[in-house]
DNA sequence: GCAATTGATGTAATAACATTACATGGCAAT
DNA sequence: ATTGCCATGTAATGTTATTACATCAATTGC
C-alpha cells in the first residue's frame, strides 16, 4: 500500500518522533503536542495506529514506547522483520534488519504450521558508550 | 543460581500460571488468588519479579502477560535466548529455542559493540488450528 | 539474650498505558 | 442535498505497574 498523505494529527505524531532523540510514549508525546491543541490520549493513539499500518513507526513492546523508523529508503514495500537494539543506560534504540534471522524464524514457525503475521524482536543491554 | 524454596506467594503464582492453558496478566493471578488471600497486585508483582529471576517464568512483553516456562529440564544454567509463536485465534503460546538465531543475533550485536542482557523475540500470528 | 540486618509480606494510594463510547465536522460521490 | 466515509474532539473508564510506608519472621553477630 502506498502510504498517502498524513492528516494534520497523523503529521504532527510523526514529526514529534522524527525530532525525539529516542522512544517515546503515548503520553509523553500527548504532552509535546499540548501546544498545538492535543488535548487526549486518543488523538495520539489513533495517529500511532496509522503510522504503524504504513510503517513509519515501530512500536518497542519492551518499552511501551515508539519509534520513527529509521529505514532511509522507501517503507511501502514489506520490509520484513525489524529488530531493535535498546541501551538500557542512555536509552539509544537502533534498529537493524537481517535476512538469516527472518529465514531462519521462517523456516522454525513453518514447522509449527503457524502462520506470522507480526515478529518482535528487541534486545536490551547497554551500548558501547554505556557499557 | 540455584533456585531456591519458593515462599508461600510465589508458589501460588507458579501453581497459578502451571495449571493455566495459557499466559495470564498479572490482574488475572491476582483474581484467581483471592480466594488464598491475595488482595493487592503487588503482591503478584513480587512474585513475579522472583520467578521471572529465577527463570519459571517467562513474560511476553507484547501481551502485558505470562507464562510457565515449558522447559522440562532444570532452569539453573543460561537457556540462552527464549522465543515464543503467539496465535491470536486461541491464545496459545509455544516457546521455543535455537541456537542458529542466538548466534546470528550474537553476531550482530557484536558488531554494534552492545552488550545483550534480555533478548525478547515473540512471533504473533495464527498456529495450525486457527488457520 | 538481644539488637541489627535482611527478606517476605500487607495495605493503600497513585502513576502509566490504553480503550470504549458517543458526538461532531469535512468532504467526496451520487 | 443526502449519503457515506473518515478524521477529529471529548469524556469516561479500563488495564497494567509502581511508590510509599508499615509489619513480621528468620538470621547473624555480639
Amino acid at each position: 500500500m502506498a502510504t498517502p498523505q498524513l492528516t494534520k494529527n497523523q503529521s504532527l505524531v510523526m514529526g514529534a518522533l522524527a525530532h525525539s532523540e529516542g522512544p517515546m510514549s503515548a503520553y509523553t508525546i500527548l504532552d509535546k503536542l499540548r501546544d498545538q491543541g492535543f488535548r487526549a490520549p486518543l488523538q495520539v493513539y489513533r495517529a500511532l495506529d496509522k503510522l504503524l499500518e504504513y510503517g513509519l513507526v515501530h512500536r518497542l513492546e519492551s518499552l511501551n514506547a515508539f519509534v520513527a523508523c529509521t529505514c532511509p529508503d522507501d517503507h511501502e514495500h514489506d520490509r520484513g522483520v525489524t529488530a531493535f537494539t535498546i541501551c538500557e543506560g542512555c536509552g539509544q534504540v537502533t534498529e537493524f534488519h537481517d535476512e538469516a534471522i527472518e529465514e531462519r524464524l521462517s523456516t522454525l514457525v513453518r514447522g509449527q504450521n503457524f502462520k506470522t503475521e507480526k515478529t518482535t524482536i528487541e534486545i536490551r543491554g547497554h551500548c558501547s558508550s554505556c557499557a
